[in-house]
RNA sequence: GGGUCGGUAGCUCAGUUGGUUAGAGCGCACGCCUGAUAAGCGUGAGGUCGGAGGUUCAAAUCCUCCUCGACCCA
């Protein structure tokens, strides 16, 4: 049977794979050649020159403009990325405009960290020459994150950003601040913020550093209301019901609560004292101690039972016994006198009761288990304040000193000038003293906020601020709700889809139970409260309401932009006529979620590329606390509603281990990085393979496997664009079974990855492409059809069906993944259409008669069969029979008289990829080889019988029996045809 | 400290209203092929579903507590 010439060498009349796409990328390198390419034909342009289709609008959230690119901003603006792209590629007219974050404080104080390098002082210099400097760093950094996003692949309008810190932005930041002027919703309140009396100046947490300090602690007795008054008053107060409230036991007269602070200076601002309802409290009673001593033999005191001890001991008591204990209704039920009622020159200053309130930040850690409360120095204070509606103190000036007419203290200074202590603590804790209301006093040692400037200690102290009311009925678009936080809570519920659900939720939560939002801070960089107020005698501030003052206002910014506000002669030039009346320019600046808040207004009212409202935002999950928010709150108060329709947010960025990075750590991983040793279509990649809406990771290892990924992927292209040479196309119907398999999974792909795509899953997009390609494609359908491609002559009805469904798989395949895999899918494009380009594409559509879920149906049996033949196969190869699986002709046995059917009708061995199969109806031997899911199914392995053909390497009878030496009927065909 | 979210193979993820033996891809090991070749095909190992209780005939799934991590707030 051999044959006795030499058989020649067939390989070169075969059709192998030929294409110049390389199985290596080279993204690093090639990567910016297709951006420049694309920039050239002007791609986003052309985009917006398709008429007719539905705009879709994703609103950027500006990232803050100093710095470079870290992994969150990657994440965020390829997210974004995706959905621009893949709603284009759905038919959408997709704009996307990016925008930039520009004023506020950490560029201050970059430019003022300048200074004091050259040892400058910022007061001295003029504030337009400050804002100036401030606006050249915010231009640097756009420019700079602009290349390093577009280096990314994101898309859009990148020649015409919007900047908060543009003219025109800086105008409508202006207007719409004096929205909430003229519907009154804008108040004058006071907040405590850290202050420091050195400089005279608000300090954010960011600018103070905590060091050891030396104050002084002392323990102050409040004196309880005699009980018997304190009972008729609750009982006028109470219902019929009795609820036990009034037992106050008697002894509690002339008994007092202790409170322990290290600010005596903050005593005169006391409002109420805090006591903690799940500690346990007693009523205790001094039975030895020295003569001279503070705390007296038979004075009683109320303190927390785990504090007790330590209070006798600093207070030098000898002996002391626990009289009772007391709950915390009764605590509740306690009123006292401030320490300093009726002192000698009080002037009734403090002739007020001071409440009993329940806190939940009073601990039994340090202290007497009571807490001294001043609203207007700290924020605990503050909030129980608010709650409780204390009254709020203004005895500090901004130097640091009480003001002049307090009685007793007036003058005294907390903080002379150069940092040391001033007298006002001694003087407050003599006066304490004098009324014996102090049990002990004593130096020590705490940490403590100071002024990262100047190093002097800081304070807290309440400070005149602008505030936006938003439980107060505004007017105008009510559709919604009356006032802002209704109309908020209304939008959150009826008007936003939230991706992933629980975001609506977590906005809820925080809009429920917000206070009033403080607009003002005490700054140079940003856009001012453009408006005027007057002051009357008794303290009460008016605003200045006129509309053509406030036309002139945005008139000059925009021309100018808001530096104008600063002139020296603003005041006169905007109030025009009305200059003379007294009113008097304010000097705060906009905090910046203003800004951020109002670019609905800027960007999607205002420009023509934009839309109101937007379709979607799209940041990370602690924009609920801000631009979520901010826009939330800004948009309701001007327009009556949330300014989106969507709201997607994504999880934080974490380590391989699922830690946060830090410098500390060293565990960064920066975008730049990536891109410098991958290519950015791996961390496009890295994105479209994470669940985005958790927290997740990043990693060397990560990247690695996503780079495995790649080039799995990348090789099912490579063959696709070797393989689909030059054919006449099949039509649909003309099509061999397992063609119109592949376009009906097709079909199935289109409908899942349009969905996706729509509810911007993009893991799931490009797990269902990704799974397709390698256990579809490269496992099944190219395994099976390397046969067909590489040896049929090129009329074969398989070769040529073949090659049309590659050419549909690349136009499909290639633009559903364009949206991810932006740089390597335009490689893939114009392989094939070198004069064109993906992005300019839409996905392909799909006939309807590629859908055929009999076929499918069938098909999923056909492949079981297959997995038994593998299977068999599997065992042979490992007994060392077989090889390839060319050397065998098993045979099938199946019990199903249809599944028979169906199989005889298919070439068999051309799908098992063997040389040779027969299907039996006869029962199986019993060691046939079956698998368990796969009932009916049996196979006995056999080898092919005949002679390897020198071509296609099927082992055949008839090979060596034709014209061609050494080889089978279709490859002697084949050859024929070519010659 | 409070609120919210998350923890399933080495990695990235599935896991329907609770329902057989918890799946996939990648990686790894082994084998095959040498005509996708720094590729392709196949087989296999690998998991107390963060931990502990509880509800139930039945829990990765529902409840409670704990733990680790993250975000926001204090």
């Amino acid at each position: 049977m051999c044959a006795e010439t030499t058989t020649p060498e067939y390989k070169d009349t075969l059709n192998l794979p030929r294409t110049d796409f390389p199985m290596r990328a080279g993204l690093p390198k090639r990567e910016p050649e297709w951006l420049a390419r694309w920039n050239e034909i002007g791609v986003y342009d052309r985009l917006r020159e398709k008429q007719g289709r539905p705009p879709f609008v994703l609103h950027d959230g500006p990232p803050y403009a100093n710095g470079h690119l870290h992994i969150g901003h990657g994440l965020n603006k390829i997210l974004k990325d995706m959905v621009v792209r893949s709603q284009q590629m759905m038919g959408a007219d997709a704009c996307y405009i990016p925008g930039w974050d520009c004023h506020g404080l950490p560029i201050e104080w970059k430019i003022e960290e300048k200074y004091r390098a050259k040892g400058r002082n910022k007061d001295e210099v003029p504030v337009n020459e400050f804002r100036a400097e401030c606006r050249d760093f915010a231009r640097g950094w756009v420019d700079i994150q602009r290349e390093e996003f577009k280096r990314l692949g994101i898309t859009g309008n990148w020649a015409d950003p919007y900047l908060t810190m543009n003219f025109s932005s800086e105008a409508t930041i202006a207007e719409e601040f004096m929205k909430f002027v003229m519907n009154g919703s804008l108040y004058q309140g006071s907040k405590p913020v850290m202050w420091s009396p050195v400089e005279k100046t608000a300090l954010a947490e960011a600018e103070v550093e905590y060091h050891d300090r030396q104050v002084d602690a002392i323990w102050v007795k409040f004196k309880i209301e005699p009980v018997g008054d304190i009972i008729k008053l609750m009982e006028a107060g109470a219902d019929s019901e009795g609820t036990g409230l009034g037992v106050l036991p008697d002894d509690l007269n002339g008994a007092n609560v202790v409170i322990w602070t290290t600010t005596p200076w903050t005593i005169p601002s006391n409002r109420a004292v805090c006591f903690n309802p799940t500690l346990n409290y007693s009523l205790y009673r001094v039975t030895e101690a020295a003569e001279e001593n503070w705390a007296k033999v038979g004075d009683k005191f109320l303190l927390a039972d785990a504090l007790a001890e330590t209070v006798f001991a600093d207070a030098r008591v000898a002996a002391y016994e626990r009289l009772h204990g007391l709950d915390a209704m009764q605590l509740e039920a306690i009123s006292l006198a401030h320490p300093l009622r009726g002192v000698a020159d009080g002037q009734g200053e403090w002739d007020y009761d001071v409440p009993m309130l329940p806190g939940d930040h009073v601990t039994d850690d340090a202290g007497t288990g009571f807490v001294h409360t001043a609203p207007s120095h700290g924020d605990d204070d503050y909030q129980i304040g608010l709650k409780h509606g204390l009254k709020m103190t203004f005895n500090i000036e901004a130097d640091g000193s009480y003001r002049a007419d307090l009685p007793l203290f007036g003058g005294e200074a907390i903080l002379k000038p150069n940092g040391k202590p001033g007298g006002a603590n001694k003087a407050v804790m003599a006066a304490l003293r004098e009324v014996s209301a102090l049990i002990a006093s004593r130096r020590i040692t705490i940490s403590d906020a100071h002024s990262w400037r100047s190093k002097a200690p800081v304070i807290r102290l309440n400070r005149p601020q602008w505030f936006v009311a938003i439980d107060k009925e505004i007017g105008g678009n009510d559709t919604y709700g009356k006032t802002i936080r209704d109309r908020a809570l209304t939008s959150i519920d009826e008007l936003v889809t939230w991706t992933p659900k629980n975001g609506r939720n977590r906005l809820h939560s925080m809009i429920e139970n917000r206070p009033d939002w403080v607009l003002s801070r005490q700054r140079a960089w940003g856009v001012p409260l453009t408006c005027f107020i007057k002051k009357a005698p008794d303290g009460t501030v008016e605003l200045l309401r006129d509309e053509a003052v406030n036309a002139r206002i945005a008139e000059a910014f925009r021309a100018e932009g808001a530096d104008c506000w600063f002139e020296d002669d603003a005041a006169e030039r905007f109030l025009g006529e009305r200059a003379a009346e007294g009113w008097e320019k304010v000097g705060d600046i906009l905090d910046v979620w203003f800004d951020s808040g109002s670019t609905h207004a800027f960007v999607l009212r205002d420009r023509p590329d934009g839309g109101w409202p937007a379709d979607l935002y799209l940041e990370g999950t602690d924009q609920h606390r801000g631009w979520f928010h901010s826009s939330m709150l800004q948009a309701c108060g001007t327009m009556g509603r949330a300014p989106y329709k969507g709201v997607l947010t994504h999880g934080f960025t974490l380590d391989q281990k699922g830690v946060k990075m830090s410098k500390s750590l060293g565990n960064i991983i920066a975008p730049d990085e990536v891109v410098k040793q991958y290519g950015a279509d791996i961390l496009r990649l890295w994105v479209a393979q994470t669940d985005y809406t958790a927290d997740h990771r990043i990693g060397p290892e990560i990247l690695k496997g996503v780079a495995d990924s790649y080039r799995r992927l990348r090789n099912t292209f490579r063959f696709i664009l070797g393989s689909m040479a030059e054919h006449e196309p099949v039509a649909h119907a003309d099509m061999p079974e397992l063609e119109r398999w592949v376009l009906h999974r097709l079909s199935e792909l289109d409908r899942q990855v349009r969905e996706g795509y729509a509810k911007y899953d993009f893991q799931g997009v490009f797990q269902k492409l990704f799974s397709f390609c390698t256990i579809d494609l490269s496992a099944v359908y190219f395994d099976i059809r390397k046969d067909a491609l590489y040896c049929d002559a090129a009329s074969s009805i398989e070769a040529r069906a073949s090659r049309t469904v590659l050419d549909l798989l690349h136009t499909h395949l290639t633009k559903w993944l364009a949206p991810i895999l932006t740089f390597t899918m335009e490689e893939v494009w114009l392989e094939r259409y070198p004069e064109g380009c993906v992005h300019l594409e839409d996905f392909a559509s799909v006939p309807t008669e590629w859908t055929d879920q009999t076929l499918a149906e069938k098909w999923v049996r056909i492949r079981a069969v297959r997995r038994v033949v593998t299977g068999a196969l599997e065992i042979e190869r490992t007994a060392k029979r077989i090889g390839a699986s060319l050397e065998a002709a098993p045979v099938v046995h199946v019990m199903d008289a249809d599944l028979r059917t169906a199989l005889n009708g298919l070439p068999l061995a051309d799908l098992c990829i063997t040389s040779d199969i027969s299907v039996s109806d006869t029962a199986a031997p019993a060691d046939a080889f079956t698998l368990e899911d796969v009932p009916g199914v049996a196979v006995v392995p056999a080898l092919a019988e005949g002679q390897k053909c020198a071509r296609c390497w099927k082992i055949l009878p008839d090979v060596g029996t034709h014209s061609h030496p050494g080889v089978c009927a279709r490859c002697d065909t084949a050859l024929t045809a070519k010659e």
